[in-house]
DNA sequence: CTGCCTGCAAACTCTTTGCACGAAT
DNA sequence: ATTCGTGCAAAGAGTTTGCAGGCAG
């Protein structure tokens, strides 16, 4: 998805709500969807700020479940207090993490199996899956062998 | 692994580190053991004083670790600001959850597959990898059709 | 104009930590 | 005795929210 038909998309999901497009929302839309990584709202914060520096902090909290509920953002959490957030390019969310502990980049990783897991192991428990998440923590090898982890930004 | 194997596994794991049984630590080891489901560090405190009314909120969250660690526990991050725990009675962490966002329940579902996946995976980046986790969030089909939850406690 | 939106700062939740007292070895 | 352990209360981190003023439609 471009990033013209993602804005597109916002602004429709936006209308639908009963919700406004301002100023603050749009820049919050642009620092998300200038990333190349997974952010935290701490950095969101600060990109949408160079942006319109009239954002706030309090104004990116609220806008995040938006984005997400619009399925714009994906939220991942991978067991730390933080919460990371990706630009959603795929509308799938068959993605597994691999999550490197030792600068904490994470790859994201296709695992199309995963849906029929959730179904299968649901509906024998009498539950509707809603969604699943794999993640894998690991360190990294060349971090242990020379001291510098090449995965750093 | 029973109780009393447990209790002595504690008490070794803690002279290993040069740390000292105490009322407080044995109090909050028996509270974690006689619970059956998955349970937070503020319940935990909750039972623990009724075993031993001197524990602290402190001690538990000190005491926490060091359980864990010794792999009596195992910890449970399923999104949520909380952490739940559980009495490891397997030593085999090749477990995947499946929890229902109705009422809040985790069930424990072999998955043996898991650490092949993370080995697989984290080769193909350059990592060695730590642990994995699968988790399946899901509703409850009996709540949808009759507004209440069998999985409640 | 009306009512959603905003920034600010305070509140909140869970967890961690500094301190001085207390207890285990 | 010495060293670790403890409770208490305050601090921390990330996130949420009440409020009074501001801007989109």
């Amino acid at each position: 998805m471009s990033n013209a038909a993602a804005r597109e998309k916002f602004k429709t999901h936006l209308a639908a709500k009963g919700l406004r497009m301002t100023n603050q929302r749009l820049a919050i839309f642009e620092a998300a969807f200038g990333r190349k990584e997974h952010f935290t709202a701490e950095e969101l914060l600060d990109h949408a700020r160079a942006i319109d520096d009239s954002v706030s902090r309090a104004t990116v909290y609220r806008t995040l479940p938006i984005m997400t509920e619009s399925v714009l953002l994906r939220e991942v959490d991978i067991g730390t207090n933080i919460k990371y957030y990706l630009p959603n390019t795929t509308d799938n969310a068959q993605v597994a993490q691999v999550i490197c502990v030792d600068c904490n980049k994470i790859f994201e990783i296709s695992a199309p199996f995963m849906e029929w897991y959730g179904s299968t192991v649901s509906s024998k428990l009498g539950l509707t899956p809603i969604s699943q998440r794999l993640q894998v923590s690991a360190h990294c090898n060349v971090l242990q062998q020379t001291g510098v982890c090449k995965n750093h930004a």
